[in-house]
DNA sequence: TTGTACGCGTTATCAT
DNA sequence: ATGATAACGCGTACAA
C-alpha cells in the first residue's frame, strides 16, 4: 500500500550505476557474455535482484532488430472459424512449443477486410520475427503476401495453388483412403462422402483418398456434395445426399463436425448407425467421442501440427531450412463404423 | 523476380529526403498532425507510396512507451483447456473488438509453470499495454500479479478471492437458478447437479444458483457432484450420481460439456431423456446443439463477453474507470427438458 | 577484461 | 508552420 502504484522502472543504466560499474558491462552480465569478471558479475545481479529491474523488450527489440515474437494467422470467411476446438488444439501446440523460447504469440484473424489489412501490416512493417498461416482458401492472397514481405513463413496444411516451401500437414490422401477402405471392410457398397471446402488442399485431399479407395474397391458408386466444416452444414449435406442417394450404406464425412450433423440426420431420419448407415468422420475431435453413436475417425495429431508448425518456424528463422513434414493419421474405430 | 529478397525498408528520413522537407514534417504527416502545409504533406504522402513506406512499430513503441498490443492470458492445469471451444469465442470477440484499434493481440497460456514465468515477464516487462485474464482459478498468484505490475487489467470471470475492480462476467448465479426453476417447474423434484470446479466464481454461483431455485421450490432434495467443465469429467459424475442417487429425475449440468458427458452415460444406463431424467446444460455451445437429444442450456453471450473484456481493457488503458459488466443469460429450450 | 560511443527508427519538445 | 535536437532503453563494434 505504501508504492506509489506506478514507480518508473529501472533502466540498465541505473542497474549498472547502482552496481558501480558500465553499463556495458551490466548489458554483458545481462545477456550472460562470458568475458566480464565475476566480481562485477555478482554486483550487476545484485543490484538487478534490488532494483527489480526487468529489461525492456522493445529497447531489446529495436537494438536486436528482432521482435521477439511470432504470429499465428488464421484465415477464413468468418471469425466463428474458431468455435472450432480444431484451432485451439493448434494454439495450445504452438503455445507450448513456444514456451521454450521467449518468443511471443500473437493472434491474427484475418478474416474481415479490415483484418487482411491488418494483417498485411503486420507483415510489412516486420512486426513479428515469423508467421504461421492457417486455412488458407484457394488464392488467398495472404500467402503471396507472406512470400512477398520476406517473413519466415511455414503454413499449416499445404497451399492448393502456388509452391509453398515450408508447410506441416497431415497425409489427408492416405487418412481418407483408409476411412473408405474400412467402411469398404465392412461389405459397403454405396459409400457417399461429405467433402470439404474444395478450394483447399485438405477438402480436395480427402476426396481423392476416398475416390482412391473407391476405385481400388472396384467401386462405381458415387455420391458426393460439398461442406464447409461446420456441423449445421453437416447436417444440410446428409439431407441432400438422402433425397438424391436414398441407397447410401455408409457416409465419409471430412471432418468430425459434419460428421456429426450427418449423424442427427440420419438418426431423425429414422436410419440407424451404424447397421443400415456407417459413419467415419476426420479429425479425432472430442465431438467424435460425444456423438451417438461414438464416431469412427481419422484421427490426426492437432496439437503436434500446431508444435511441428512452430518447431519449423523456429529453424526457418534461425537460418535454416527446414523440410516440409507430412504427420500421420490413425483410424480411430469406434462404433459408427 | 528482379527484386532482391530482402532489401532495407526505407525509413522515414528517406522518405523525407525523398520529399525533400524535414523529417519531423515527415512525421507529422504520418501522425497526421494539424501543423503542415497540404503542399508538404502530398509531398510527404507521395514519398511514402513510392518507396513502400511502413513505420517501425517497435522504434515508435520506444519512443511512445506503448507497447501496441495487449495480451490474454488463460490460467488453468493443462495446455488442453483450449481444446474446450469456449475460449476460441472469446478469443474471437476480442480479436474483432480490437480490429478497431491498431493493437495486437498475444495470447499467453499460463498453464505450465514456464508459463507462469513468462507470463510474469510480460507483465513486468510492460510487453502489453493491457491484459485480460481468464480462468483464475481460487487464489491464482496471477491476479496479484497483475495488480501490482500496475498493468491495465481486466477479469473474464469474477475473480473467487481479492476484489478485481475491473471484470466482465455473466450472471451465473441467476443462469442456474433460471435452468433450475426451469427443470422444477417441468414437476421435476429430485433434481441433481453437477457443478463446476468450486475454486472458481463460475462453480460456486452456478451451484448457488440451484441451491437457491431448490430452496424457493421448497425442494429438499439435494445431490451434487463436483466436475471439472470436461466431457470425460461429466460422464464420471453422472456415473456416480446414478449410483449415490438413482432416484434422481432432472440433472443440471454446470456446463454444456459435462452435460454431453452426463448424456451419454444416461443412455448408457437406459434412462431416456427427457422422460425420465431432464437434462439442463450451461453455455449454449455447439455441442449443445449437436448433442443427444439436443440440450436446454443456458446460453451465455461468450463472444461478447470477449469483445466486453476488450472494451474495458480500452477503456481503462484510456485512462477511464469503466463499471464491471455482467451480460446476460438466456435459457434455450431443446429436447433435453 | 573493460568501457566509450554510436546506432536502432520514432516521437516529442522547444525554439524559430 | 517549421525544423533542429533530445529522448526512448538497449546492443555492440571498436579501441583501450
Amino acid at each position: 500500500m505504501t508504492d506509489e502504484p506506478t514507480r518508473r522502472r529501472p533502466t540498465l543504466d541505473e542497474v549498472a550505476e547502482h552496481a558501480g560499474v558500465s553499463r556495458t558491462a551490466a548489458s554483458r552480465v545481462l545477456n550472460n557474455a562470458p568475458n566480464v569478471s565475476s566480481g562485477k558479475r555478482e554486483a550487476v545481479q545484485r543490484a538487478i535482484k534490488e532494483l527489480g529491474y526487468v529489461p525492456n523488450p522493445t529497447a531489446r527489440a529495436l537494438a536486436t532488430q528482432q521482435a521477439g515474437a511470432v504470429a499465428l494467422i488464421i484465415a477464413g470467411e468468418d471469425p466463428a472459424v474458431l468455435a472450432d476446438p480444431f484451432y485451439g488444439q493448434v494454439i495450445a501446440g504452438a503455445s507450448t512449443a513456444l514456451e521454450e523460447t521467449d518468443l511471443h504469440l500473437v493472434l491474427c484473424l484475418a478474416t474481415s477486410t479490415r483484418g487482411q489489412i491488418r494483417v498485411k501490416q503486420l507483415l510489412q512493417s516486420r512486426a513479428v520475427d515469423g508467421v504461421m498461416l492457417m486455412s488458407l482458401r484457394g488464392d488467398d492472397p495472404l500467402s503471396q503476401l507472406a512470400l512477398e514481405a520476406g517473413v519466415p513463413a511455414v503454413f499449416g496444411g499445404k497451399p492448393l495453388h502456388g509452391h509453398a516451401p515450408f508447410y506441416v500437414d497431415v497425409d489427408n490422401v492416405r487418412g481418407a483412403r483408409e476411412a473408405t477402405e474400412h467402411l469398404v471392410s465392412l461389405g459397403r457398397t454405396r459409400i457417399a462422402t461429405i467433402t470439404g471446402p474444395l478450394d483447399t488442399d485438405v477438402g480436395r485431399a480427402r476426396r481423392r483418398g476416398y475416390h482412391e479407395a473407391l476405385t481400388l474397391a472396384g467401386l462405381p458408386y458415387r455420391a458426393e456434395v460439398g461442406g464447409d466444416f461446420t456441423e449445421r452444414n453437416g447436417m444440410a449435406a446428409m439431407e441432400s445426399l438422402l433425397t438424391r442417394h436414398p441407397d447410401l450404406d455408409a457416409v465419409f464425412a471430412a471432418n468430425d463436425n459434419m460428421a456429426a450433423g450427418a449423424l442427427r440426420v440420419l438418426h431423425r431420419a429414422g436410419r440407424t448407425v451404424p447397421s443400415e448407415v456407417a459413419v467415419v468422420g476426420f479429425d479425432g475431435l472430442a465431438i467424435s467421442e460425444i456423438a451417438d453413436p461414438p464416431l469412427t475417425t481419422v484421427h490426426q495429431p492437432i496439437r503436434d501440427i500446431g508444435r511441428e508448425m512452430t518447431r519449423m518456424l523456429l529453424a526457418l528463422i534461425a537460418g535454416e531450412k527446414p523440410s516440409p513434414l507430412i504427420l500421420p493419421t490413425t483410424l480411430i474405430r469406434r462404433e459408427s463404423a
